[in-house]
DNA sequence: CATTTCACCTGGTGGC
DNA sequence: TGCCACCAGGTGAAAT
């Protein structure tokens, strides 16, 4: 699933790619679910602008778009890839792959194609004029501070991974990154948010920041189908310690990883480094 | 308000 | 080999 580091790798992949580049046009599918903002609004508030820049706010790809001439963000494209959704930069006469929902070719010649199978994405289209920009709800785990992270989880009584995955909390972190940085904090997936002691939020914090970076050096994680704007696969699925390794030796005591259900969600952990 | 559950989707998997 | 029930999980709406 594209998290934090996936969307990361992406972002700055798209941006390397067409930062600076024209719309030519748009098309997009004639599904309702991907679409935030109807798809004829999309269409033709895109065609035309510049790309301005290309970043990530929590797990969206945030595309500044502006005039002809100018550095000013007049717009924004933002996209939400779900569990699925791909985001490649390719050449126009390239197969078209199933479920691509959305075709912005440019003056470059290049062309941005969004892909998903199970159609949990989002591609929103933003006129910014007085309107300030698009901003994710939650805190970005790479830079937030001590006090501000204890803050967020002080009195709430539900799991510390239930409150990791509330995006109005943190923005970012998903199911592989929650359990990958509970491992390194060695605290158990159910243990309540609000009962985590000051030392435990410092690990938890450093944690996430350490196991986030990491995965951004090394592409991503490449489970289901992720891959960059180039179609490449991510590497850090192999360092997981955790995530999908049920019943395989802990890779720090050789115990046997466990999987319970957190919030509805599938999670690993190890019974005795977290217990 | 805080928290939990469910619907939205399709491809892959495992059982028969 | 084929069919089908079931699972995966990000998010937002509905329920508790």
């Amino acid at each position: 699933m594209p998290e934090l580091p996936e969307v990361e790798t992406i972002a700055r992949g798209v941006d390397a790619r067409v930062r600076g580049d024209r719309i030519a046009e748009a098309w997009f599918s004639s599904h309702k679910q991907p679409f935030k903002t109807a798809a004829l609004t999309q269409a033709r508030g895109l065609a035309g602008r510049t790309i301005v820049s290309v970043h990530r706010t929590g797990k969206h790809i945030v595309c500044e778009l502006g005039e002809a001439g100018t550095n000013e963000t007049t717009a924004q494209w933002i996209v939400h890839l779900g569990m699925t959704g791909r985001l490649l930069v390719t050449t126009p006469d390239g197969p078209v792959a199933a479920h691509t929902h959305a075709r912005v070719s440019l003056a470059s010649g290049r062309e941005i194609r969004f892909v998903d199978a199970r159609r949990f994405g989002r591609l929103e289209f933003r006129e910014l004029k007085k309107m300030e920009g698009f901003s994710a709800a939650g805190s970005e785990p790479m830079t937030i501070g001590t006090a501000e992270f204890a803050e967020l989880f002080r009195g709430r009584k539900l799991a510390i991974k239930a409150a990791l995955l509330n995006q109005q909390l943190l923005s970012g972190v998903g199911n592989i990154y929650a359990d990958e940085g509970l491992f390194q904090a060695s605290i158990m997936p159910r243990r309540r948010a609000g009962k985590l002691t000051r030392e435990e939020l410092e690990r938890l914090r450093l944690a996430l920041r350490t196991v986030l970076t990491h995965a951004i050096q090394l592409g991503g994680s490449s489970v289901s189908d992720y891959v960059d704007a180039d179609g490449v696969k991510g590497f850090f699925q192999l360092e997981h310690c955790v995530y999908q390794r049920t019943g395989l030796p802990c890779r720090r005591c050789g115990t046997r990883i466990k999987r319970i259900l957190v919030a509805g969600r599938g999670t690993h952990y190890c019974p005795k480094c977290q217990g």
